[in-house]
RNA sequence: GCGGGCGUGGCGAAACGGUAGACGCAACGGACUUAAAAUCCGUUCUCCACAAGGGGGUGAGGGUUCGAGUCCCUCCGCCCGCACCA
């Protein structure tokens, strides 16, 4: 019994691949093209097993294309500038650059050791100035453009990276990375003008047909287009006039408050002469970033003394407050409030005892009778207590309302959005230096395109906390461009989702002396197909999306998405263990007590935790070395397509991977032990061929059919297990058999042929021990012939009264009276219908007879 | 709170509105073996029955339909995203 030598096979055929170049991919404009891409990986060190399950669908999609006549380009590279390298540059005095270099000689060794189809010769690493110089080309025209600025603002800062992050980064509260509680601090950096494509980036969305409706309608949340009214309120003191953004201006007649941002201009400049709102102030700022703040969000309120006149009703009086709910960076940074309808509204006026006069009055309520009390009225309704207003509907309200408004100069109708503007700077080293100069005379001056790149200086220390660029000894002293006097540089780095926001266009023409070359963008451009976590579903998918319209706002190339279609995977999760004290284990630590319960080494019990996401501090991780040399690539690949759909969660097992192993053992048992002799390859088909082969052809053809249609649809669980199926129907193959060497080759070369995309080294085994020269690579994918998939016998249900009774076995498109009739007449439906006639009767063709006695 | 998704065997899961549980894992029984591993054959939703056969079954309840895991309504549970967005 042999088993199937993974190891010099793998190694044969990546060699092979790579000493023919079979995956370079070169610019051809007459052919259709594929573009199929992974997320690629930050050089963490290691991959995981969560890569490998993402890259596997990638290459399977690739190779499948392919294999189905593409020009595709399946390129591979590094996202590599990011903290973790500098973090190992504080703990371990390595430096960054040397660190991330090791760390991708490894991951991409691991790569090639799973025979991923990558054109290698496009690789690359955003770390590199001649990668990241051109996004100092496309800063500095961004600049020019207007679509980058710099701004002081109240900015997230993380103080475990000491660095600041965008909107986008912030989870609950909390470091997307670090998950340390966020600090606002007020620090001048440079923006993105994402904003400016708010509407587009919305509208086109309904457009990315093959993009997930989850994310779409995440991004579709993140941008939060809001319809509604500015509205100007005159203050009692005569001078100040406060806007406020609403959505209900229909409510202006409930309205019992104004409320300020802290931040507000006005509520600062209040806070100037009174320490005690200055206080109040002060206070927001503090609790604002306390944890307990975030759990309890109490309203509270400082009350100005001052009130606003209620601008269609110069005779009405509302307080001013300044609130710590009401945020600065939406809208106006102040409201009105209208406790009737609106929740929060409603609390605050509980609590500082301000009037709740109902305007919407629900239908069929007495507006005699109808009260506000602990709930607040949100849904539609007729309008009351509303002079012009009453009587109308909420929509028309609004419309009216926002007339007049605009009549009388004192507001418009207008849309806010949840969307800001995207800030790229960071306080530290590991990232792309900001293309600008600090001058004293000229202010803020790019760098000149002829001194890029501006490259990262290499004498770098991590001794201290903080930016090492900054207190670089000369790196930052240089002469201003214009005046040439002594000045210096923009010590911030970019965001290091700057470089993914156009790396895919970068593959394009990997090497190009320009950013990319806008031929081989516009033809392989958009991405096809891809592939990554749906983490990104904000971050990194909609910074690429505006990156795309800026640059082609800066003419760089005309496109409108990055993205055609996308798909988001799901997780590799494993089992964890835990003892009582809540510490995590390596499953190697625990052994069994003499009654079969799990302890660890020093005998205390041990529970098993639920599944989870691997992950180092889990201690759950399985290594992906040690996978490829007990089981090889190829039996990965296979477990990691099989048993969960793709965009679910994948539980690793060792039984699971140990099933796959031994599926890849059948099936080169298969072909290097045939049941029956096989008949040499490109033989012809015997003319006659027994019955139970005629059907085992028939499921040939019909897998290839339902593989290609499951592979289109990334169902690969479904594809792997209508491979089984085939494999299974294959083995009861024998040699008594008219025809059986004939079929079963046909099989097994079918067999080879649909595993090439999943399990390449295997299927390129198997067909050369089948008696190929040719390489499964460059073999076009089977086609089915629906001739031979087509059943000539089916089996029919017939249900009597909703209710399996008996099935039939008939020839294929009978006549709908032929089937009636047999239905009729079994025994099984003869006996219920009890001598009567059926009320009616449904033939489906081929399918079931419905009887209704 | 708002938005979205999902509930099917011991487990991962299949099922154009048309024979629920394909395929795999695990378990059990058997063959081969001195033994084990590997491999092969078989059983496995549940209840009644020796069997033939029959009853029940896709989170709960209702509805539409000849026919519902699938469509509609109400409820329960779990997961994810956003969260003072005016």
């Amino acid at each position: 019994m042999s088993r199937y030598n993974f190891k010099t096979s793998e190694a044969k055929w990546q060699r092979r691949w790579r000493e023919r170049r079979t995956f370079a991919s070169h610019h051809a404009p007459a052919r259709p093209k594929y573009y199929v891409l992974e997320m690629f990986p930050y050089p963490s060190g290691n991959l995981h097993v969560g890569h490998v399950r993402n890259y596997t669908m990638g290459d399977l999609v690739a190779r499948y294309r392919r294999a189905r006549g593409y020009n595709v380009l399946h390129p591979m590279g590094w996202d590599a500038f990011g903290l973790p390298a500098e973090n190992a540059a504080i703990a371990g005095g390595i430096h960054p650059a040397i660190w991330t270099a090791e760390n991708i000689a490894t991951m991409r060794a691991q790569l090639e050791r799973m025979g991923f189809a990558y054109d290698w010769s496009r690789e690359i690493a955003t770390c590199h100035p001649e990668y990241y110089r051109h996004e100092q080309k496309m800063f500095l025209d961004f600049l020019a453009k207007d679509l980058a600025y710099r701004k002081e603002s109240w900015v997230n800062w993380d103080p475990v990276d000491h660095t600041v992050l965008a909107n986008e980064q912030v989870i609950e509260g909390r470091g997307w990375r670090t998950g340390a509680l966020v600090e606002k601090r007020l620090l001048a950096q440079w923006n993105l003008r994402i904003t400016k494509y708010s509407d587009e980036l919305l509208d086109a969305l309904t457009r990315l047909e093959r993009w997930p409706e989850r994310v779409r309608l995440m991004q579709e949340h993140w941008i939060g287009r809001s319809h509604g009214a500015r509205v100007q309120w005159t203050l009692t003191d005569g001078k100040t006039t406060i806007e406020v953004f609403t959505t209900r201006p229909d409510t202006l007649y409930g309205a019992a408050f104004l409320a300020l941002s802290p931040h507000h201009p006005f509520a600062e400049a209040l806070g100037s002469d009174n320490p005690a709102l200055a206080e109040f102030i002060a206070e927001c700022d503090r609790i604002g970033t306390s944890e307990e703040a975030i759990e309890t969000a109490e309203k509270r309120g400082f009350r100005t003394g001052i009130e606003a006149i209620h601008p269609l009703d110069k005779s009405r009086r509302v307080p001013v407050y300044v609130a710590n709910f009401v945020l600065m960076e939406y809208g106006t940074g102040a409201v009105f409030g209208c406790p009737a309808h609106d929740q929060r509204d409603l609390d605050f006026a509980r609590k500082y005892e301000l009037p709740v006069v109902p305007v919407v009055l629900p239908p069929k309520a007495d507006p005699k009778s109808f009260a506000i009390e602990d709930v607040a009225y949100v849904d539609d309704g007729t309008i009351f207590n509303s002079s012009f207003l009453n009587g109308l509907s909420v929509a028309e309200a609004k419309r009216t309302v926002g007339e007049r408004l605009e009549a009388l100069e004192l507001g418009q109708r207008t849309i806010a959005y949840r969307l800001r503007d995207w800030g790229v700077s960071r306080q530290r080293y590991w990232g792309c230096p900001i293309p600008v100069i600090h001058c004293a005379d000229c202010g803020i001056v790019p760098v000149p395109e002829s001194d890029l790149p501006v490259k990262l200086p290499e004498d770098v220390d991590f001794d201290t906390p903080g930016n090492p660029l900054d207190r670089h000894p000369s790196w930052k002293h240089v002469a201003c461009p214009k005046c040439h006097k002594p000045a210096t540089r923009e010590t911030d780095t970019f965001d290091t989702f700057f470089e993914s926001s156009w790396y895919f266009l970068r593959f394009c023409s990997a090497r190009a002396p320009t950013a990319f070359q806008r031929e081989a963008a516009e033809y392989w451009m958009p991405v096809d197909q891809y592939i990554g976590g749906v983490e990104h579903a904000v971050l990194h998918l909609l910074y690429s999306r505006f990156f795309v319209r800026a640059l082609k706002e800066c003419g760089y190339l005309d496109l409108d998405e990055p993205f055609a279609g996308l798909f988001t995977q799901g997780m590799v999760c494993h089992q964890t263990y835990q003892n009582a004290e809540g510490e995590w284990l390596f499953p190697e630590e625990i052994t069994s007590d003499p009654a079969g319960r799990p302890i660890d080494e020093s005998g205390r019990p041990v529970l098993a935790g639920r599944l989870e996401k691997m992950s180092k501090s889990k201690k759950n991780v399985v290594g992906l070395d040690t996978i490829v040399d007990t089981y090889g690539a190829d039996t990965a690949r296979l477990y990691l397509m099989s048993n969960s759909p793709p965009e679910r969660d994948l539980e690793w097992t060792e039984t699971g991977i140990e099933g796959a192993w031994r599926q890849v053992n059948r099936l080169w048992r298969m072909v290097s032990e045939p049941s029956v002799v096989l008949p040499p390859a490109d033989s012809p088909m015997p003319d006659s061929l027994d019955p139970a082969l005629i059907k085992v052809r028939g499921l040939i053809h019909k897998t290839i059919a339902a593989v290609t249609e499951d592979i289109d649809k990334f169902r690969f669980n479904r594809a792997v297990a209508r491979l089984y199926e085939l494999t299974n129907a294959l083995e009861d193959v024998r040699g008594e058999k008219l025809g059986a060497g004939a079929v079963l080759r046909e099989g097994l070369e079918t067999l080879a042929r649909l595993l090439g995309p999943m399990m390449p080294h295997l299927a390129e085994e198997m067909w050369q021990e089948l008696g190929h020269e040719t390489m499964i690579a460059d073999t076009p994918w089977p086609r089915a012939d629906a001739d031979l998939a087509r059943d000539e016998q089916v089996t029919i249900a017939v249900q009597v009264n909703g209710k399996l009774r008996a099935t039939l076995d008939l020839p294929r498109d009978a006549a709908a009276n032929e089937v009636e009739e047999a239905a009729l007449a079994l025994p099984q439906v003869t006996r219920l219908l009890d001598g009567k006639a059926p009320r009616k009767v449904v033939v489906v063709p081929n399918r079931i007879v419905s009887v209704v006695a």
